[in-house]
Formats: C-alpha cells, sequence, structure tokens
DNA sequence: TCAGGCAGTTGATCTAGGTCAAGGCGCGGC
DNA sequence: GCCGCGCCTTGACCTAGATCAACTGCCTGA
C-alpha cells in the first residue's frame, strides 16, 4: 500500500481546511505557523485503506479533497459505515490511540495531517482549538443520532432519499436557491457503498433507485449523474420534518 | 409539569458527577468553587419530559441518578431512541441553543444543573473544562456509530443481547469478574422503550426476550429483573467481536 | 371486592426487504 | 473488434420481523 506524500508546493494555505474551517479561525497568527510546522499532506488512491480498525493512529487530519468513509465490520461480514468524510471533514481522535473503525478512501484523497502528540500540545495551550474541536464532534454526534433514525426507523425509499439529500445538500449546498430549487450532483459511491451505509442490500438500493427515477423524484445519467427536480420533493420523500443538520 | 429543585443540602459534591467524574477532575480547587456557583440540582418524576425537541435549552446537566432517554420523533410518530443515559452521564450542547431530541426522564431523575452562560464563560477561561468535555463527546460519538452497527446490520435477536450487554456492563460493572461473570440487574426499560431503542417492535422485543430466556441466556425474574448466568454468552449473542466501547 | 388500565405475552397472518440467480452495459486491455 | 470484468439492474422466491388481535397478570383506586 503506497501512502505518497502529497506536492505540498502548491498547496497554499487557504486550501487546508484545517486551518480555515475545521480548527483554529479564531487563532491568532503565530498559534496558525505553530499548526503549520507540525502539517503535513498525504493523498490516497481510490480503495486504499487510511486506518484499520484496530490500528494505532498517530495522527489527525481533514479532508481536503475526495472522499473517505468510516466503517465497522463484524467478524461474519456484516458491514455497516457509520461516517462519511466530505471535504474540510476531521478524522481522528485527540486523546485516543486506536481508531475503532476502518477509514476508507473511496475516491482518490487528499488529505491534511498533524502528528498526535504536538497537536495534542497545541490543544492544551490554544484552547480555541478544543473548542472548534468540540463543536465540530457535537456536529458529528448529531449527524450520528440522525442517521439512528434513518437507520432505525425509515423505508428503504427513505433511506435512500435521506442519503441523497445529503450528498445533494452537501455537495451543492452553494447552488442550492431557498425554495424547491434544482440540484445537480455526481454520486461519489457505488450502489455497494450506499447499501452499507443505509443498511440494506445493494439490490434494494438499486430496485429504490429505478423506483425514485420512475417516480420523478431524481433524474439519472448513467448510473451516477443525478439531477434532483425539486429538492424539497426529495427531502419530503426522506421523511424529514425539518432539514434539520444530519451529516458525518 | 411540576419541575422541582431537589433538596440541594445533603447532596454533597461527591455526590455530583460532573465535578468528579463528567467535567472538572484536574481542575484547581478555585475553579471547582466557581462551578459551585452555578450549579443546582433538578428532579423529575418517571414519565416527565425534561426538554421537547426544538426547544430552548439554557443549561447543560449531568445525571445524578436514575435514567434518561434522548429520543427523535417522525411526523407519522415513528420514534427512535438515540441515547440513553444512566448516572454520571452528560447532557447539553455548549455552545448551541436548541436540543435536537427531546429528553425524558424514564424513572424518577435528578440532575445537576449548570446555567449554560456561565457555564460557557468558564469553559473559555478554564481549558481542561473543554477538554473533558470533548472526551465525553468522542465517547459518545464512539457510542452512537457502535449503535449505528446494531441498528443497520444486527438481527432482532443480536439487538436485544447487545442491549442487555450495555445495561449489564453499565449496570453492573463493579460487580463484573474478568471472564463468563455472572451478573444480575433490573432493566430500567419497558418493552417498548427497548423497542424503540432497537428499531424494533414491542411485541418482537417481547418475543425475542422469551426466546432468550428458553435458550437459557438470560433468567427472568417477574418481567424486569435478569440475571445473566454467562456475560461472555451474551456478548456472543450480540455479535460483538470486542467487548469495546459502546454506550450513550 | 371488583373494575379498569397498563405492561407484557403469544398466536396468526402479511409484507418489505433479503437472497439467489440471470443478464445488461460500459470500459480497458489485447 | 472482442474478451473479461466491475458495476448495476431486474426477476422470482423466501423469511425475519411487522401487524393485528386475543389474552394474562398485576396494580390501583372506588
Amino acid at each position: 500500500m503506497s501512502v505518497s506524500l502529497a506536492p505540498a508546493g502548491h498547496m497554499t494555505c487557504e486550501s487546508c481546511p484545517i486551518r480555515h474551517r475545521a480548527v483554529c479561525a479564531r487563532c491568532e497568527s503565530d498559534e496558525l505557523a505553530r499548526l503549520d510546522e507540525i502539517k503535513y499532506y498525504r493523498s490516497y488512491e481510490a480503495g486504499q485503506t487510511v486506518v484499520w480498525s484496530g490500528d494505532r493512529m498517530d495522527f489527525v487530519a481533514s479532508v481536503v479533497s475526495g472522499i473517505a468513509t468510516l466503517t465497522q465490520t463484524m467478524e461474519d461480514g456484516r458491514r455497516q459505515m457509520v461516517g462519511l468524510l466530505l471535504p474540510s471533514d476531521f478524522v481522528g481522535r485527540p486523546g485516543r490511540d486506536g481508531s475503532p473503525y476502518d477509514v476508507v478512501a473511496t475516491t482518490d484523497l487528499v488529505m491534511c495531517c498533524f502528528r498526535k502528540k504536538p497537536f495534542e500540545g497545541m490543544m492544551e495551550t490554544t484552547p480555541h482549538i478544543a473548542q472548534r474541536l468540540l463543536e465540530m464532534t457535537l456536529d458529528e454526534l448529531d449527524a450520528a443520532r440522525e442517521w439512528m433514525l434513518v437507520l432505525g426507523r425509515k423505508t428503504a425509499r427513505e433511506k435512500i432519499a435521506s442519503l441523497l439529500a445529503i450528498i445533494a445538500r452537501r455537495d451543492a449546498s452553494l447552488k442550492l436557491t431557498s425554495a424547491g430549487g434544482q440540484v445537480a450532483f455526481d454520486l461519489p459511491l457505488t450502489r455497494e457503498a450506499m447499501a452499507d451505509y443505509l443498511g440494506l442490500t445493494l439490490e434494494t438500493v438499486s430496485r429504490q433507485m429505478s423506483a425514485l427515477k420512475a417516480d420523478g423524484v431524481i433524474i439519472l445519467e448513467g448510473k451516477r449523474h443525478i439531477t434532483v427536480p425539486s429538492y424539497e420533493r426529495l427531502m419530503d420523500e426522506a421523511g424529514d420534518d425539518s432539514d434539520g443538520g444530519m451529516l458525518a
């Protein structure tokens, strides 16, 4: 498994979401400079495993580009995806050694990493980092709990619609107009990965995608390009009352 | 809905887990004293709702005694429990205004509360609080993700066993011997609440409880008192590889 | 003492989604 | 151009768990 250091030269600080979105938006400049000293970039190819469940994880990181998933696997092979990492999302557990799940790159992936020890050191001296991290972790917790409702109580059709709504909102949030807007995006997941996320089989995913297409909720070009004529309609299919914050 | 202030007089600091377990184990004593100034106790009767989903929540708190649940409800009434709060667990979201779910007392409940504004103030000045809170939130996130596996991929029997294992471990952790230990405890949940937690119907919960009893995995006295002859066996039924950290 | 109600159990039946199996479609390699 | 291989779709059938319904036991209040 070849993990190469990404060409960091032309990655300006602007492109690192840790600094600007993920951790330290409120820190003063000399603290930012210290973050720079322990920062490095890594890239992975689609399909590569970033960390194995149980492995020691000696860094924390945020996604610069590409998509990664967090999955848990039972001994008999049943799998459940427990998180989806999109650009600017954070991975890693200050204060913990091992990862409780596999982290896998589902597309080509670039991450901005910080060695854990020095990062933890910075947390001690720079309170804003811990506070920002707490905020982010609370967001993830909300997302995980929202997803528990999806997994425990929604029908297959509602599950699919929920997932598409999340991706649409995230992927296309800037393009969304206030109400009933049309959105288009490329699905970054295989049917199998969708099934793993939703607690379904890939056949059921496929069938429900076909059904949503037949009912005009989505328009499919090829297998992966999706146009949502009405975001409102999609939310409706997802059975959500509010469009409240989910997403890992 | 009468919410009474609990008789705080004979609640010594020892009985408040916020200070000793939940938030501030590493703080110096003058900081502890400041926590005392903004602390108050509240008690709720079984069945009372502590906070409604969407409501403003102007405090953070930890459970002193009793049990509370966090649930989400869809418009059509489908319900999913997303967290179980046992003594020493923490509720509340520094930096957030509303609760995203109902918090309900399932037994008589005493909570140790801190008004949110001053608590947030303390977080700014006392870095250990934010760090401790981050640690706790990461634990909850792990628990939530573990539960996603339960909801998405486990069979009804495995779900029940998983829930019983969690409660047994939590409720009886001190009594557990290293291997194959016997544990006994009282179920703090109705069959319906179990169903809401597990994404099942109460009939299925009842049937699987009967099945586990028939197979000798558990011994039932009355409806609620449970003896687990072998914790190992229970874990096995739950389908868990490790007994890794779940629980909300 | 008895009526009513809540919690739980158990049985009969139904169905959403899983399982197994047979293709289809696009794409890179030869 | 054709082969082989992922990825996806569709069909036929099956089953775990939902649904509907009857019934038990226990506790509470009149």
